[in-house]
DNA sequence: ATTTGACTTCGAGCGCACTCGAAGGTTTAA
DNA sequence: TTAAACCTTCGAGTGCGCTCGAAGTCAAAT
């Protein structure tokens, strides 16, 4: 039994991507060049599929294509370019972890706007209250 | 003591902007009209720094331009548009939440991949092992 | 007198990551 | 026989959020 493989009409499927990203990624690298059949048309193995499926998180992740770029020809390196993919990555998860602190930090003080909102909200200004806390400004 | 403005320029530095985006963001409706000095030219206010601050926020949350200028109409809408404040704020905290709980998730999968890569640079791989673990594809 | 910084409208350009369609080809299945 | 699914190269278009510069004006400060 040979490894099952996949049209890449059915790559594209199960990654959840269009084919003419997956011809893309290809074509400037990020995908190595997928292996054909016969007619010349592309046999997606599992390990092409891994492979879409790292890009995908690199990508979701906030990795520009650049950087994607670079891990694919580190990897087309081999072996030597180990420690190299593997800064890369660290890199990128420091950033991710930054990003993460950033968003979360802003979340908080959106936080602080929607509870003014919510008491603004609760009790009906009486004509004292000029309701300046809310938002003061947007 | 009047309150103390500054100018565009003032703004800008303050609010780590340029100025071109400043009157972009007034062109487009993010900020209100700001006010004008004797001579025409902008005077920030304390509140429209306030406002800068909260759409820089908002941006920096991921919210598209869009969103942030609903949110500016709705303001200048007054105090009967406070519900879809509220609203469009709560819709946008949950969305937050959901993107960082999904770069946490894929950030986790890269944490794997760095360990997988740790244990092959830690150990030099013989030749019976192929370090397949390593990535697999990319 | 000149430099600085502000103002206006306008439209072009940029970087990113696709996204699509055209045009022309082949093979395979119904 | 015809349709479906694949292939190629190519270049144009999209949406986002700026970003910039031109051209012309004005007023305050040195």
């Amino acid at each position: 039994m040979s490894a099952p493989t996949l049209s890449i009409q059915q790559a594209a499927t199960h990654s959840n991507v269009s084919v003419h990203t997956l011809r893309y990624y290809e074509r400037i690298g990020l995908l190595p060049p997928i292996a054909r059949d016969a007619n010349g048309q592309r046999r997606y193995t599992e390990r092409d599929l891994g492979a879409v499926n790292t890009l995908l998180r690199l990508r979701a992740t906030g990795m520009p294509i650049q950087g994607m770029k670079r891990f694919a020809e580190l990897f087309a390196q081999g072996e030597g370019a180990i420690p190299e993919r593997l800064a890369l990555l660290e890199e990128h998860q420091k950033a991710v972890h930054q990003r993460i602190l950033e968003l979360q930090t802003n979340l908080e003080a959106i936080d602080g706007k929607i509870k003014i909102y919510r008491k603004n909200t609760q009790v009906i200004p009486d004509s004292k209250s000029n309701s300046r806390g809310v938002g003061g400004s947007l």
